[in-house]
This record gives structure tokens, sequence and C-alpha cells, in this order.
DNA sequence: AAGTTAATCAACCGCTTTTTC
DNA sequence: AGAAAAAGCGGTTGATTAACT
């Protein structure tokens, strides 16, 4: 049997408080971030570590940007996770002031749907077979499909005549893929998108901590050259 | 105006990976 | 080398708010 990762009794759950806000900001103020386990009592929190880490992380650090998502953010999203699917810590990393919880949120509750009303499996980032009827008052797909330049254009789509989330899963999980078919289409071929992927600028490194770092990146190439073959969403924005 | 449904997002849970001993 | 502890990650849940009937 696994430990829990805190005493439960005596903790507190649920949203924070401004009190248990400025504690835990007082403290890492004055300490920095530390070992989590312990990091609640000398605080003077009754959360638990892993409660207070996300709340770090997530919304006290000062170097968070807060708002809404700008057009280019959200392209590199799409294409981040072409590459790397879910991996939504190493998105967050390419994108300055984001956190995971953040994109995974947004990709979830915006560009997920954009790309399913655009006929666009946003698990595979392939072409269903099953696409939106062209509609003359908001033809999102057609107008995706023939664009040059990036997934900006998806942001005109949402008035798509789709209702519900609901609706939306549902068009999902019945469509099929159908890559080579569509990839190969020319209209996907305008797509214009700079993959380029650098990695973030790392933080001065001595002897082993930078080789850990180098090796690290290393197999992050690898991993997204290999992706960068066999991914289908790429083949669409070749 | 009230009730219902849908959308959003903060937070939790449990699993995996990494680090330490 | 292996076990235990700590940290990190991604999926999911639940509370709140907005939109709709």
């Amino acid at each position: 049997m696994r430990k829990p990762c805190c005493e439960k009794e005596g903790t507190n759950k649920g949203a924070w408080s401004k009190q248990e806000d400025q504690k835990l900001i007082d403290y890492i103020k004055a300490h920095g971030e530390g070992c989590w386990r312990s990091l609640p009592k000398a605080a003077g929190l009754h959360r638990c570590g892993k409660s207070c880490r996300l709340r770090w992380i997530n919304y006290l650090r000062p170097d968070i940007k807060r708002g809404n998502f700008e057009q280019d953010e959200e392209d590199l999203i799409i294409k981040l996770h072409a590459l790397l699917g879910n991996r939504w810590s190493l998105i967050a990393g390419r994108l300055p002031g984001r956190t995971d919880n953040e994109v995974k949120n947004y990709w979830n509750s915006h560009i997920r749907k954009k790309l399913i009303k655009m006929g666009i499996d946003p698990n595979n980032h392939r072409l269903n077979q099953i696409i939106p009827r062209p509609n003359p008052q908001n033809d999102c797909v057609s107008a995706a499909a023939t664009s040059s330049g990036s997934m900006s254009n998806i942001s005109a789509c949402t008035k798509a005549p789709i209702k519900s989330s609901r609706e939306i899963d549902q068009r999902a999980s019945q469509a099929t893929s159908v890559l080579e078919d569509e990839t190969s289409g020319s209209s996907s071929r305008d797509l214009n998108l700079d993959l380029t992927i650098a990695f973030p600028n790392p933080p001065l490194l001595v002897g082993k901590e930078m080789q850990k770092n180098i090796k690290g990146s290393f197999t992050m190439a690898r991993e997204i050259e290999t992706n960068l073959q066999n991914s289908p969403t790429l083949a669409l924005f070749r």
C-alpha cells in the first residue's frame, strides 16, 4: 500500500483563501521553493504539500501570465500538441508564463472544440471522414483548408452549427481518420506552419547538472524528430 | 424570474518518474 | 542495486458562472 502524500486529517481542501495565499507567498519569498512536504507545516498552512506546490506553480508564482490566450499562443499549442501529444508540461514550457494546467484547460475547453468543428480529430490531428457540412454563413472547413497562413482563422469558426460539447464529443468519437486520403490533398499542403522548436534558454548550469540537461535535450530532440516523421498532423501542416 | 443546461477553470487524485539514502 | 521518499504529471471532478428555455 502506498502511503498518502500527507496527513489527510486536519488539512484544508478546496479553494484557497487570501490568507492562505499570502502565507504561502510570504514563506516562499523568505525561504524559496524547497521541500513541498515539509513546507505547509513550516509556513503554518493546513494544506497538503502537493496542494501548496500546485497553488504556487499555477497561480501564485510572480511570473504567471494571466488572461486570455493570444492567437500565436494558441497556434503554438496546436503545433506542439501535434508533436508531443498530451504532454502539457512540455507544451507549457514553450509558452512563457503559462502553466500546464492552464494550457490543458484551454485545450480541452477551446482548442479541442475548434479542431473538431473543423473536422480535425484533436487526438491525432488528422482530418476526419465526417466533416461538418459546408455552411454558407460560416464555412470553417473550407476557410481553414485553403488558408496559407497559420491556424489563426480557426477563431473565425466559433459559430459553427454544433450546439453542445456533447455533440462535439460524439462527432469526434464517430469520426474515422483518413490521413492518407485527406492529407495528401493539395489544400492541406498550403498550410505553412513554422515547426521549428528551440529549446528554452536553460539557466546557467555547471557540471553534472549541465550534462543532465544536455542529455535531456537530446532525448527530447530525438523524440520530436521521430514525431515529425510520423505525425499525421505535421503531414497536414507541411 | 426561476429552473435547467452548458462552459469554464481551480483543485484533487493517483500514477509515474526522479532523487536520495 | 534496490527501496523509499519526494516531486512531477496528466486525467478527472466539482464548484461557480453564463447562457438558454
